[in-house]
DNA sequence: CTAGCCTCTAAACATGCGTTTAGCAGCGCC
DNA sequence: GGCGCTGCTAAACGCATGTTTAGAGGCTAG
């Protein structure tokens, strides 16, 4: 999985937006942008218009990557879009890039967490048709959940760690892979809670009663 | 459950602050800090020595109070000490803070963080014990997991929908919760994966073959 | 050769924020 | 009344950051 290389310096410039804001938020200076792109600041302000203006040039890029990698066939139902891409070295500052964005809030922030649950409802969808996930009482709920709490973890996992550089991010990464992976597989697959009592009093306090299976148990 | 009023010029600026960080973040200027609780920025300065020693403050009175939760006895396996405080409306701000002290990272993040973690930790040591969950391959990974992305969640739900005042905040909490219950109740109780496999073969390529319970089904 | 355009920079500017400074008012004591 | 202390403020200060401005260098066309 390789990208295409920046060619003009606006190219170059978003490249390196998507590196620094990935790897320090998106408080981080234009300044520093400037340094890791190797123009002024200046420059920057000349071809986007504004930092604000960068912002919304990157989120519009990495939508466009993801776009790109979905259509390659990047869909597996047991790991997250977010994951797999995680697991990619080269696509490590896309995925912090999305964790940082969301974290700063508003709009755009808004509209990449509707993206990625949207998507999300797409591939859990087909995964519960081919039986291979179990169905949810509320489906819209449990992806927004699922979606969010991803999201969520890997940000503050960012925060946490604050990676320096490219390498310090990598490894941030796969240490957070690395710590996730059994307990969320173990959640997955067995769950948590050793009964059902606690889901059955709120369906029933919800006024949905439990469905048809619970009788069987 | 209601908290003591504050009687000195600094408990009113420390409870201001919890209330504008934990609605703003950390970010939030000392200014806002100090027209929320009626006097100068100069005056939070006088009394707390920086903005970074405010912070520090807060943190510990905020330790301190879930600690004293804690010793009058909310304890339920079921619902995590955050959710739990998110349900009283006088104690909202505290969530919000700590969710919001965290996503700040640093040093006090982590050790924020490590505090939710040990906590969760005797908790689910003490269901595990009375069968109330089920024992995991990894208690300290899992209750980290559990317990990160819960703050996670929490603190990008903050971000995403920026409350300007007090009501605001406390409805943000209440949206959060009313959309996460169901989902994590049936994650919790049913898991989300239909069958082990994905789980199994983890466990084989980690060098940890699927314990004796696998052997039943 | 000159003018215009493009690419780009360094420095200046405007603003916001944490912090410092100068000084006021009230109170109690000698 | 004067002094010292406490509580407090408004304004000034120093700095970081996003943005603007002035101008340099290179290239091309007439």
């Amino acid at each position: 999985m390789r990208l295409a290389a920046p060619s003009t310096t606006a190219e170059t410039i978003r490249e390196a937006a998507v590196r620094v804001f990935g790897r320090e938020g998106l408080g981080a200076p234009l300044r520093s942008v400037a340094a890791e792109a190797g123009v002024s600041a200046g420059r920057i302000v000349q071809l986007f218009g504004s930092k604000d203006a960068l912002h919304r040039a990157c989120d519009e890029h990495v939508l466009a990557v993801v776009r790109d990698l979905k259509r390659e066939g990047m869909t597996d139902a047991g790991a997250s879009l977010l994951t797999r891409l995680a697991m990619v070295d080269g696509l490590v500052p896309y995925v912090a890039y999305i964790a940082r964005s969301v974290q700063a809030g508003g709009e755009h922030a808004r509209t990449f967490v509707q993206h990625m649950v949207d998507d999300a409802m797409g591939y859990v969808a087909d995964a519960v048709a081919a039986g291979v996930v179990r169905p949810s009482h509320d489906e819209g709920a449990r992806v927004r959940y699922l979606t969010e709490s991803a999201l969520g973890h890997l940000a503050l996992r960012l925060s946490l760690d604050a990676p320096r550089d490219g390498d310090e991010l990598v490894a941030c990464l796969r240490r957070h892979l690395d710590s996730t992976t059994l307990p969320l597989l173990e959640l997955f697959t067995q769950g948590f809670l050793a009964d059902r009592r606690m889901l059955d009093e709120y369906l029933m306090y919800v006024g949905d009663p439990p469905a048809r299976e619970q009788a069987q148990a």
